[in-house]
DNA sequence: AAGTGGTCTAGACCACGCA
DNA sequence: GCGTGGTCTAGACCACTTT
């Protein structure tokens, strides 16, 4: 990586810099190496540091690279594709042997106010709520929290709901018994909350992406999922639509 | 539920500032109202210009801002929900009555790496390209690129190919004959590009979603299409998997 | 204790939209 | 021409991890 310099050009400095960077990325490192720190880079493109931080920034949106304090700035290994809709509807916890889900908690808590209208709900009503986390390579790739309304439930007597990670999974169990009609799901940038960012090991208000799932049964939205997965790490699949909705073409 | 330990948490001033404004925006102002600009909001909460604008940055990331130079800062309508997956398969361009996509340009181009593997090509082999643009009240939401080898398209001879928009209609055309099997998608987190930055109307470098859709017939990857989104504007929708895919699990 | 990235400041100038 | 947001600087200190 040499010193490149800048010349005047009329595209901003970060934005010629993080494309030198970028190149320099593909070229010169190795996933997990590790780069040279802020102040040392600043100088040897002869820029500020907060310049630099602003290329920086971008390329860690971008997935090239991942930044941790204390530590330094390393190269990103290739996002890892993320399963969301595949392969057919299922209720949360229903995948049997391959499950990436793992319950960390369960209650009862009033949903955020977008939740509830999405349930029909009344705004100040708790639900049960299950906390879970989604790991690949012993790493976090998301954190979920899950919206089930009592009336969903019917089976479940608050008598016999033990607490934490045990009630989540009797929650979950619960919700099996439901014959699911339909699931839909949309995406949208967030940042990370205070919570789901210790959850994902990163600060609060990295980007994330968040899925809001719609567990339809019985006629009406029975369950609220929303899941916020890390942007910098995560490339949401959603599976192969083909043969079950070819009948419905064809 | 939860442990909420109050632990010693300094938390960041434009952190704190954020969810002032966050709630200011609730209360106090109305969509498409305009903020007092940068300068007066720094002065009037006591922090610098850069700390103030970065709590701008994250609430713009929310969706929850529109910042504009040369305007000023409004308050932003809710985001659209943008169906990226429904009804069923079928090829771009094909909706009918109620398409939002308009095709802007057509030609031949060398695809992305990335693109290329994707459609099992040479990576120095030109495809054709299309060019489109996806609108909303006279709103740009999407610009895509979608790559079409040559092989998928016999029919067409580069005799008679016009130029421009007329070209990317007769590529569209000439792919519905092809019968489509079946498709899958990918979203992940990017940056706008120069050219996709333009016909979105944001500053290159801008949060954006990035849609890649493989669309396969005969036996093998017949077109690629990578859409960018605006990710402050847009919420992707992945339609309701009933009916068919139940089907499947039935 | 040393070194990293994260936050913050108080300025300056530039690019753009609009009257 | 004026006011807006966008870029950039040269510092300072803080929070965190590792040694």
């Amino acid at each position: 990586m040499g010193t490149t310099q800048l010349e005047t050009v009329p595209e901003p400095k970060y934005w010629h810099l993080k494309t030198v960077l970028s190149e320099a990325l593909d070229s010169e490192f190795a996933v997990g190496e590790i780069l040279p720190n802020e102040r040392e880079l600043a100088a040897r493109f002869g820029v500020a540091r907060a310049t630099l931080r602003q290329a920086l920034e971008q390329l860690e949106l971008e997935g090239r690279l991942q930044r941790r304090r204390g530590v330094g700035t390393t190269v990103a290994p290739p996002r890892v594709g993320v399963a969301v809709a595949d392969p057919g509807p299922a209720w949360p916890g229903a995948d049997g042997t391959a499950d990436t889900w793992q319950p960390v908690d369960g209650g009862e808590a009033i949903p955020p106010a977008a939740v509830a209208e999405l349930l029909n709900v009344a705004p100040d009503r708790p639900v049960h709520v299950v906390r879970r986390t989604r790991m690949s390579r012993s790493q976090p790739l998301a954190a979920e929290l899950l919206y089930v309304p009592a009336e969903s439930l019917p089976g479940l007597s608050s008598i016999d709901a033990p607490t934490g990670a045990a009630r989540a999974r009797v929650i979950l169990r619960e919700l099996q018994r439901l014959e699911l009609e339909s699931r839909d799901q949309a995406v949208e940038l967030g940042s990370a909350r205070a919570d789901d960012a210790r959850e994902l090991d990163r600060l609060p208000g990295a980007p994330v992406l968040v899925v809001t799932t719609r567990y339809r049964a019985q006629g009406r939205t029975a369950a609220v999922a929303v899941a916020t997965y890390r942007a910098d790490t995560c490339r949401l699949t959603f599976g192969d639509t083909g043969g079950g909705v070819r009948l419905l073409a064809g």
